[in-house]
DNA sequence: CGGTTTCAATAACGTATGTTACATTGCACA
DNA sequence: TGTGCAATGTAACATACGTTATTGAAACCG
């Protein structure tokens, strides 16, 4: 939940009465999940809106022939698909990566915020549009990066979006990906995916040993990546990126 | 016009009141704009929201070495984000493919349409939704499929919103595009993209020539492709697929 | 704790796709 | 009715990345 509010106050700040409105929403109908388990499965009615508490997940297609790709991570914060129970049926599945613990939110949930919350409502199409734009440059990242290009701007992404959430802990956090999950998520093959990051290792970019990454010099992998942070969308009105962020953003 | 009520027609039936709605929004502020020209560029402050009436265009993001990508194709009865105004900076440009007309939405009238026409709005959720499906089905195209497979894939997909907007007539339908164009979008080289133009001709997949497309047999191209249509949610509710999609969509 | 599985590391080799270069076709416009 | 530029087509060659295989080190687990 904290995570949550943390992450849409990037983008306008929530009175009292509205954390609460979250925080409530946010405690009914808690479950929680084991690593590498099905949330939701492609070709299933959606149901609930999921938010995720703790741990991370991700989305996922896959071919008839196993071939597998991550479209997208979800952190603690994240929401899947604000209104998605408009859709007859999921177009992808979404699976846990780590143990997870996750909020179902009601489409009444969703209801009320619309009809009498709108900062809330606002917020969360800020999400929703944030959620589009990452979407887009990953397109970029599959299409147009070198592997080296790719992993790198992938870690910045993750490393920013767990700063929004405040999941980062000086110039580390915890990164329970595996280097297959790495491959699913940049279209590379696991071989590969252990050569760069033996690459970026060795260029002082990134720390990364049991489960942990650490990110020496966030300024030097954003270049390395190509990394320009403007699709995140971290500025509120009236501010432009904070003290924390204002290194970050300077490449 | 027709477009946009023909496509959002695939997930909700629209009483003409509503449609006299979209008409009025549609004609007033009506631009028209040359080929290969930029509509919105990165960086710019989001303005009105447009709605293509006639043309292509696209979505792209640019590297500053030059590396540029498509990352979504624009065309009649296709809206530039809803809402996307909540967002203080573009994150990518859009550039014109053909002549384009465009008519201009303003803040107002999804002010209105929120508050005063649910099924309006719902069927806005649903153009959302699906584009966010779109684009996590370009991820996977660029991150798994092969060159051929991903231009099949990407060739099917056009025909199919081409359809729903019925803009195809019979076997065959306006295919503005270059290599170029196909070679942003795909990720590929402009020379593989003939390479693999030249092999799906050989195939009997397609005919293009004179920026005219035909498919012959929807399926086979579709088989090549490895596409599942679920993805565009063309499903109304109290009906599967109409007699028109229901052999495209049997693969 | 010993066995089993997962994950990471590394090597040898293969290939899909990129690059550069140039020829050809087609079409806009003078 | 040429003339010029954009688009397409082709060939020769280069390379980034994939594949298969093997090994070692952790993590898991009964």
């Amino acid at each position: 939940m904290a995570s949550l509010i943390r992450k849409l106050e990037h983008f306008v700040r929530l009175s009292p009465a509205e954390h609460a409105i979250l925080d409530r929403a946010a405690t009914e109908r808690v479950r929680k999940l084991g690593p590498r388990v099905d949330l939701v499965r492609e070709g299933e009615k959606p149901r609930d809106v999921h938010l995720i508490l703790s741990g991370w997940a991700c989305r996922y297609k896959q071919l008839e022939d196993g071939r597998r790709q991550v479209v997208s991570f979800l952190l603690p914060g994240d929401i899947c698909d604000v209104n998605g129970f408009i859709l007859r049926e999921m177009d992808h599945s979404i699976g846990s990566i780590t143990q997870v613990t996750i909020a179902d939110l009601s489409r009444e949930f969703f209801d009320e915020v619309g009809a009498r919350h709108p900062r809330i409502a606002t917020a969360f199409w800020w999400e929703t549009l944030v959620n589009a734009a990452i979407q887009r440059e990953w397109t970029m990242n599959l299409g147009q990066r070198t592997a080296l290009e790719r992993t790198a701007h992938l870690l910045c992404e993750i490393w920013l979006r767990l700063s929004m959430a405040e999941l980062t802990r000086g110039d580390n956090c915890d990164f329970p990906l595996t280097q297959a999950d790495l491959a699913d998520a940049t279209g590379l093959s696991k071989v590969h995916v252990n050569r760069i990051l033996q690459e970026l290792r060795a260029a002082g970019l990134i720390v990364l040993k049991s489960k942990t990454l650490a990110v020496p010099d966030l300024a030097r992998l954003m270049r390395a990546g190509l990394f320009n942070p403007n699709y995140l969308h971290m500025d509120r009105e009236g501010r432009q990126l904070d003290a924390g962020s204002a290194d970050i953003a300077a490449g």
